[in-house]
DNA sequence: GCTATAATTGAACAATTGTTCAAATAAATA
DNA sequence: TATTTATTTGAACAATTGTTCAATTATAGC
């Protein structure tokens, strides 16, 4: 039976966001993906291939989920927020025994790749950027809403959020508590320029 | 002639830093050290040893960094303010051509072997706490400066600090020029409570 | 200078790596 | 059902990996 592609490539995410691009060896996906390797590189042609299809999956299902938040919410600045949260709080080494890294698969490949495989660091690199553009639409939406001052600069308010978020994971991976996680979060949501 | 093991770490340091430790092969760093494999084995007994040295020297020089920046200072806060402008200027892809790599060598030992060599990754995180301490220890020099708030608490600051460090040097990987980097950094030190 | 100790050398090893491909099996077409 | 096409299988390969160690060279003590 032919295998299931879409599922192939969430499992080979997953595997890849754990242990990066060289951490993950073709056997642990035969394993994780139960495939044989010539059915691996009959369907993706490489692990790198393979890889680049993953990043391409996280950074559509990033996008879907800042989408998501962005439609559950009135307020768009909430919605950030809840996104952030969500992002952060399975962040913290508490609760660790959650499947999922705790770090940003995007910012982890280019951290690992950019000295020695520019190519695919790129590949991450251009989904952060998409990324920082959803983040900035959500931002415009804020304000058309009448919750963050019109003359607020959504492009510049997407990068601190990107810094914010990759600071903010990054440090989720050491020993810290969810409280103060989120007294952190908090704090930072609470300097942007909301409307009066 | 026997060979000398501070300089040898140094190199070393600096390849890890570049390619991570998976990414380091022993024979790059035969050729980057000018070692044949068996000196370096001699030397150090296996390629985890030499990456905990190179970890361990690391933290030590950004520790002595921050007290460099501290006593060249009369105001502590900028002094940190000046430790982080070198840290991330460095780091914006625009000056790509300086030796050292843009991000953090501890974040990035983290974010590549915490799934996968507990072990290292934990010295590396150690390594963080050592280098937050230095933060609290500033903050608080601060304090007594007056230069900062006396009620501030300088374990949350120093918190704040590695969290907004962290964001902007995996920031500054992408594409993003010098000056928009120190615009986010004067506006994360003009949230701090300076004592007035 | 002679010996004893210390350090370096580099060829070699066993294990692991990403990848291939002829054979086997399944699916589709008739 | 028979035949063609599509897909999977897994043993095998060449390259690369971290590491070893007997031989060689340098250093130190006398």
């Amino acid at each position: 039976m032919k295998y299931d592609r879409a599922q192939a490539i969430q499992k080979a995410t997953g595997l890849f966001w754990k242990l990066g691009f060289q951490g993950t060896k073709m056997r642990d996906l035969q394993e994780h993906l139960d495939m044989r390797p010539g059915s691996i590189y009959a369907g993706f042609g490489s692990k790198e291939l393979l890889f680049k299809e993953a990043l391409n999956l996280y950074t559509e299902q990033s996008i879907q989920q800042v989408r998501h938040y962005a439609h559950q919410y009135d307020n768009a600045l909430t919605a950030l927020y809840e996104f952030v949260k969500d992002q952060v709080i399975g962040s913290s080494a508490e609760t660790s025994d959650s499947q999922k890294p705790n770090n940003c698969f995007l910012v982890k490949t280019v951290a690992e790749l950019n000295n020695s495989h520019a190519e695919i660091s790129l590949w991450a690199q251009i989904g952060l950027e998409k990324v920082e553009e959803e983040f900035a639409e959500v931002f415009k939406l804020a304000q058309t809403q009448g919750h963050l001052e019109q003359h607020a600069n959504s492009l510049r308010l997407a990068k601190w959020l990107q810094v914010q978020i990759m600071g903010l994971r990054a440090y989720g991976q050491l020993k810290i508590t969810k409280d103060e996680m989120i007294k952190m979060l908090d704090e930072m949501f609470s300097s942007l320029p909301k409307a009066t």
